[in-house]
DNA sequence: CAGGGTAACTTTTGATCAAGAGAAGCCGGT
DNA sequence: ACCGGCTTCTCTTGATCAAAAGTTACCCTG
């Protein structure tokens, strides 16, 4: 099994063996969780963040009137580590959306380890562009795009970072959303995600049935959504580097 | 002149003194610079991050439509700091929407002070957190809150975070966007900026002219928007701490 | 039989279009 | 430096329209 959090962080910075080898350290013990469990909790005192090996989760806030709003989706090899006030306390809940593997990482190992390899903190702060500019993209995405492209946004950046951890990965993928849980990320009702969602599928453009979703037109549906994956393109890589990326993944 | 940006530092973490010193050292050079002036254009390649000592910017996207979204406003004690993407390029344009003093500091600077105070990593890590629950923030108010609640949420976490790095706040603060701004901001139409701003000065909650933002009624305010700053509240801080906290800002 | 998905219909919110009133900067002239 | 007068942003308001939300009920499948 190889370490998607491992291989976005070399996505993000150059680690040699031994930086790898203390990252896959840390990693040791993950555990199986299944969906709908609590990562997090309004209020917790966050002395170490959950790293998600596989499965989906979500990070969300819940208003007064009871709506509902996803503020980030976590893939395999995302990390919860800029998700708390300064003052270290969670000031959202994250949520598995599906059966996870997750491991939890200390802060205070975090930290011996970026004083011990300048490099790895290196490699965090660029994943903390990297989730920051995919939250960017989602308040343009909601605050600009209609639900037809929004829609077909969030397909592109989810197959896009997918693909970013899977080299297996096709023009299949496992979408274990709900089209409820598709609302709550897209700001709109289930209702209407569900007539966007025909839309798509009339069109020829996806299929999804039991939580496999496959694009046909990846092309077009680019196409509708504006989609331009530079905001989360990888930093460019050596040769050997590459190669030995790919080893990792295999 | 206080440093704005050491202060949002010193909220985030511990400073001893020697670190203070040392960030003081690199804001030396700030510059003057106009409105609508760029900091950063798309595709740019980011050597050194603007960081913000006085005014307000703005990072935006714009679609292929020509709409405009603001992804985020750049507050006194702001760096543009994760905004770029894994590769070093600038993702996104900053413009200034009023005068600014700007430094300009050098990611190989950074780093360095990073590596020989660890404290000022864990500060500016602390700092993501905080510019990340702005934008989780964000999504929260486009994608879930009406034209009336998005304004509110936006005056409120725009007096609070300017009370953050300036004590001599009060109910008045200078708030420099336009209508078209705040259209951009809440991802709504100039013309229904317009309708909702006279809706909340009928309410007597606000007066606004000539950039010049008055609350009357703050606690109102609140309670339209639901806002809750506990997702920028600074940390803890010990007594002696907060004395030196108030001597840096006098 | 419950949860998730679909359909039809009504209502609301906010967008669009258009036109005019203020305000603020810019210019040349004294 | 001071002053009209011009241009260009901003802001304001009304009328009309479309997108998406609310509501309710039905269906399908595990």
């Amino acid at each position: 099994m190889f370490n998607p959090f491992l291989l976005r962080l070399m996505h993000a910075a150059e680690l040699g063996d031994q930086e790898i080898q203390a990252v896959e350290e840390l990693c040791r013990q993950p555990r199986d969780i299944g969906a709908k469990k609590y990562l997090s909790r309004d209020g917790d005192e966050m002395h170490s963040f959950p790293v998600v090996l596989s499965g989906w989760a979500a990070r969300y806030q819940i208003l007064r009137n009871g709506a509902r709003q996803i503020t980030r989706l976590l893939l395999p090899g995302d990390a919860f580590y800029f998700d708390c006030s300064p003052n270290g306390i969670a000031i959202e809940e994250v949520i598995t959306l599906s059966p996870c593997k997750i491991v939890n990482i200390t802060h205070a190992d975090m930290r011996r380890l970026i004083d011990r390899f300048p490099a790895v903190g290196e490699a965090m702060r660029s994943y903390g562009c990297m989730e920051n500019a995919v939250l960017a993209s989602w308040v343009v995405n909601v605050g600009r795009r209609d639900a037809l492209e929004r829609m077909a946004h969030l397909i592109c950046e989810a197959h896009y970072r997918l693909s970013l951890v899977d080299a297996h990965q096709g023009q299949q993928i496992y979408f274990p959303l709900t089209q409820d849980d598709l609302a709550d990320v897209l700001g709109l009702t289930p209702v209407h995600i569900n007539r966007k969602l025909q839309q798509l599928r009339q069109e020829g453009l996806i299929t999804l049935r039991s939580k496999q979703l496959t694009i046909h037109d990846l092309r077009t549906l680019q196409q509708i959504a504006g989609f331009d994956p530079s905001y989360l393109a990888p930093r460019v890589q050596t040769l050997r580097e590459r190669e030995r990326l790919r080893v990792i993944a295999a």
